[in-house]
DNA sequence: TGAAGTTGGACTAAATCAGTCGTATTTAAT
DNA sequence: ATTAAATACGACTGATTTAGTCCAACTTCA
């Protein structure tokens, strides 16, 4: 419980490594995955989807890979959650993740409100940790 | 992804029900699965984890049920979740959970160290937060 | 003795997650 | 043109976790 999938892992590793690296330098999936011996497979499509939201950009073809997008700075923790787990954000509640009707003790429930609040302050800390702090 | 299960919802909702109420009164399981429409058996497991715990006090037998043991000031979230989920804290890394050599990228692991930072602060998230405040 | 409680182990079904496979597409080098 | 190296992506499998159920015990009061 509350810990972090291999994807979320997986994309922080490689972002950091391909963020540490002088400007402008191609990383393959091939090459990550070897280095930190990961699952070639599962990263690939874990760069896929930060490609997606444009935090990484794809050279398609031979010599190709991928490269930084964005200045390291301004990518959180945050935005690569959303970007492998497609989801809006970081939900610890049911009811916020999905809509509040889904919830089964939807009108009985009495925690919600405070919930939020911790929520709130969980956000704050994935919203403050960059990229950039961690190379 | 990072959403609270059942079992610590359940807790939060029946230990909060039962520190609104005056003191001393007496809380049985099918009372409030009932009040709260929310699965019998399922609850009655978790209010046997917060007894183990001494969080609430178990009375057996008829008329019996659950009374709360401690200062809801002293009842933070973070203990609600041990209790329930067993596990030391909210561990949000693998290699901290178990042991560092149980994790498969132990030894090229670059991020654990801002993982551990981020650990931290959802950890104080979780301690700050105590049922008096859900009350 | 029986009813109303808690205790707790075994089990099932559904959902999630990690990882694999196969195929298509793009592009640079030859 | 062809080939090799790379990304893109949907479908699938196996393992794990989770929610929930079932059932048999034990405890206590009236």
């Amino acid at each position: 419980m509350f810990q972090l999938s291999k994807r979320v892992e997986y994309a922080l590793i490689a972002i950091r490594h391909i963020a540490m690296q002088p400007n402008s330098r191609m990383h393959t999936t091939k090459e990550i995955a070897e280095k930190y011996q990961i699952s070639y497979q599962l990263l690939a499509k874990v760069m896929q989807r930060m490609a997606k939201k444009g935090y990484v950009v794809a050279h398609h073809g031979v010599n190709g890979g991928y490269t930084i997008a964005r200045d390291a700075n301004t990518l959180t923790i945050s935005s690569i959650i959303q970007a492998v787990e497609g989801k809006p954000n970081v939900t610890i509640i049911q009811c916020e993740a999905e809509t509040p009707e889904n919830c089964i003790i939807h009108g009985t429930c009495t925690i919600k409100n405070p919930l939020v609040k911790l929520q709130d302050n969980i956000n704050k800390v994935f919203d403050q940790l960059t990229i950039m702090e961690m190379v």
